[in-house]
DNA sequence: GTCAGTCAAGACTAAAATGGTCGGAGATCT
DNA sequence: AGATCTCCGACCATTTTAGTCTTGACTGAC
């Protein structure tokens, strides 16, 4: 329950990928540099040909910029601090809501429960907040984080370092 | 994106309905008494075989109780204030986490990704607040909304009052 | 100009989650 | 005991998601 698709896991580690890249982080010598989708792919073991679809998305979107040809590859379109969780969110799935009925596009399809609906009220509240939260982080903020080792020694589950 | 189930809503209004009931809100002379899943489908216009299956499920769960034959059907088996939103939740459709890699049981399975996972502790801090969120708010807190009335006037959109 | 490497876009398949259905077991009342 | 009303749990259909494959267009280097 309320758990990310893969494709929204992927862009969001796409995106902090490439914000990592650009701040220097990964390669001193070479800031801005462009990052392609194989790169991020390999770095991450994820599928390539989703990823790539992934990235079209985020392009159309504005949040990456694209670049055709040999070194071509893909460029932040924005300040880390610009691109928030909520805007990748809604990128990659389309408007986020708790229930179906906070955004209806045609007015028509509204549920049949509707006018019995005794939830919609206090649920909002929640949307409210968690769409709050969402917007209130950015790529930004899920850099410079120190990684989350796993030790797997023999018996004992992951533990967190 | 983030939406609930309809399973989850359909928890959530016979929940707050059953609340309601045994508060005597609906029935002043009769408050506790028992409701059966067909008064519930009834009353919300939802699908009755469906809803029986997540009063099952709560019941499993010890939220609600049930009572077989003839006047049987399910009561409340907790105050409405000491049944969470997130217990909801949690019985209806499992262990709540934005990722899988938060809960895994078995060891074995994690995702191939972990140890290049550079968004795990920023998305973990967001779960937790979700979760916080969803934790404190009980199925008493659903109760006395005023109810949200949807006025279909002509071209205009759904108009909240 | 050719060629290799890159993104763009779509159709297609496979697998999983979800929504919905059915026949039967248990309890109560007459 | 029988009829009836209820919950229970296995079952099927539909939708969504994840992933793959193919084709095409653009760019830069040789």
């Amino acid at each position: 329950m309320l758990k990310l698709s893969k494709k929204a896991d992927y862009a969001l580690m796409a995106l902090q990928y490439m914000a990592m890249v650009r701040s220097g982080e990964t390669s001193p010598f070479n800031p801005n540099r462009i990052v392609n989708t194989k790169e991020i792919a390999e770095e991450h073991h994820i599928p390539l040909e989703l990823l790539a679809k992934v990235l079209q998305t985020l392009a159309k979107f504005d949040m990456v910029e694209s670049q055709n040809g040999p070194k071509g590859g893909y460029l932040l379109a924005r300040e880390p601090r610009e691109i928030t969780i909520a805007q990748v969110l809604e990128a990659i799935e389309g408007p986020l809501g708790i229930a179906d009925c906070y955004h209806e596009k045609d007015e028509h399809v509204s549920c049949e429960q509707i006018e019995h609906c005794n939830i919609r009220t206090p649920l909002l509240r929640v949307q409210e907040s968690i769409f709050h939260l969402l917007s209130s982080m950015s790529i930004e903020d899920m850099m410079a984080e120190p990684p989350l080792i796993i030790v797997e020694s023999r018996k004992t589950k992951g533990v967190q370092l």
